[in-house]
RNA sequence: GGAGAGGUGCCGGAGUGGUCGAACGGGGCGGUCUCGAAAACCGUUGUGGGGGUGACCCCACCCAGGGUUCGAAUCCCUGUCUCUCCGCCA
């Protein structure tokens, strides 16, 4: 959610960080409306403060005992309060066309983005590690070690296209995979662990930046309630209507939950395989810290989030997103894309953003400045550290190896009682 | 799901129609006293919005939204959250 002011002060620097996003520009119209909403309130407040002082003047009169004058002031009352309601009618309708029309647009790209329209404008900023040589790669589904963990059939026959069953040594491997996450960042990282329910209102979904407009995309309870699309809806709304001490920022916050989405739009994108589900487990960096702090808290989380990837020995590489393909919410986002041998490409297994004041400002999430002052809006970052189902297939095909069975990194051996192999035929060994 | 009790400022807690943005106590902050500290005493202490170059002025907020009234923290309705008991349940 933008700041109204900061537009009224500089509409120019607004329309042109629209621009660079591809939008057209609406300083104008975001201030014609500003103009009628504060023209109104200042007319509803002036007829307000004369109600107000007829008001009191009323009981003096009648205490006194001065029929005549009671009974004017008391038409003067009835009068101003006919204007107030109207001039108030006239404020409130232009402040909700106003809230409406900001509730939709985008966060405003950094200045260090990268411009571009698309995914193909995003820009390489590091690799690591180098993609084993294997001779005849497969897709995860393929291989050998998985067939008999792996039931899409199954899970079609329960809920459709688009969800998975999983058995015995995969599901024992998907698992670990997010014990394994939470272990690392709640220890060495230093990022609290936290658990939150994936059920929320709509208040939440849009202190995100979810609702109002992209409600097609996740799912709804019939009473009412939003299945998350992503843990950072709910733990990023820890901070809504909050006023935290600046002493007590950054807070760093690591969950494991469950994720709804819908996917609209995306049909024929990936449809077979375990890519993209429409019920899926990630692992979720939340961190809430003072606006100055948000890069470098970005470049951390990034870290956090490519550690996973080291530790299990998967090549990736980070790409800074351009401004075209920028999610809502954010001013700056890095995609770290892991290799997947079975489609020889690098696939996005994490997405770390800072959204500045953006979702903070929508669910005013503010602190105290250091020495006291006016509270302020806090930054906000997100980032997946990792998404679980696709590391299982990065750690799947990545093993892979040329007799049907699948070598699984070292650091997963303690969460699978000691086995660092699935065996052609399906075993943890 | 049924029955009941409640939601007041940073915290505790008054306040059932009239000048209450809110008594009183605690906490915080500033000061007096002191070598310093404690104690004591004095003062101060919310958020949002509108207007003005400015000193400053105005409006709103006692869970939220409606309503009654000349006037509501106080009365009525709805929602919501918390607590207690019963039922159900992992």
């Amino acid at each position: 959610m933008h700041d109204i002011r900061a537009i009224r002060e500089n509409p120019e620097a607004f329309d042109a960080a629209l621009a660079r996003r591809g939008l057209a520009s609406l300083a104008g119209e975001l201030l014609a409306v500003d103009e009628q909403r504060r023209a109104a309130i200042t007319r509803a407040e002036g007829a307000q403060a004369e109600q107000n002082r007829a008001s009191k003047e009323v009981g003096a009169a009648k205490a006194r005992g001065d029929e005549g004058e009671f009974e004017r002031l008391r038409a003067l009352v009835a009068e101003k309060k006919a204007e107030v309601a109207a001039m108030r009618g006239e404020a409130d309708a232009a402040d909700a066309r106003l809230q409406a029309m900001l509730a939709e647009i985008p966060n405003l790209p950094l200045a260090e983005v990268p411009e571009g329209a698309d995914e193909a404008d995003n820009v390489e900023v590091r690799r690591w590690g180098s993609p084993r040589n294997i001779e005849t790669p497969r897709e995860h589904f393929d291989i050998p070690a998985v067939q008999g963990g792996l039931d899409l059939p199954l899970a079609a026959k329960l809920s459709g296209a688009r969800f998975m069953v999983l058995r015995a040594s995969v599901a024992r491997l998907h698992r670990a995979l997010a014990q394994f996450m939470l272990d690392l960042h709640g220890g060495s990282h230093g990022l609290t662990e936290v658990w939150a329910p994936v059920l929320v209102r709509d208040e939440a979904m849009f202190g995100t930046g979810q609702l109002p407009k992209f409600a097609e995309d996740s799912y709804q309870t019939t009473n009412g309630w939003w299945l998350v699309p992503t843990s950072e809806v709910s733990i990023t709304n820890f901070a809504a209507g909050e006023i935290y001490e600046a002493g007590d920022l950054p807070i760093r916050m690591v969950a494991h939950s469950q994720c709804f989405r819908s996917e609209a739009g995306s049909a024929g994108k990936d449809t077979t395989g375990i890519l993209r589900q429409h019920q899926f487990e990630k692992v979720e960096m939340v961190t809430l810290c003072t606006p100055d702090q948000a890069l470098a808290e970005h470049e951390r989380m990034t870290g956090c989030a490519e550690a996973v990837l080291q530790a299990l020995g998967l090549p990736y590489r980070v790409v800074v997103l351009c401004t075209g393909d920028m999610g809502f919410g954010a001013q700056k986002t890095h995609d770290i894309e892991v290799w997947l041998p079975g489609q020889g490409k690098y696939r996005e297994i994490s997405s770390v953003s800072t959204c500045g004041t953006f979702q903070a400002r929508r669910m005013n999430a503010r602190f105290r400045p250091e020495g006291g002052g006016k509270p302020e809006f806090i930054a906000t970052l997100n980032g997946s550290g990792l998404a679980v189902g696709r590391t299982l297939i990065a750690v799947l095909e990545n093993g892979q190896e040329a007799d049907g069975s699948v070598s699984l990194p070292e650091v997963l051996a303690p969460y699978l009682g000691g086995a660092g192999q699935i065996s052609a035929e399906g075993a943890l060994v």
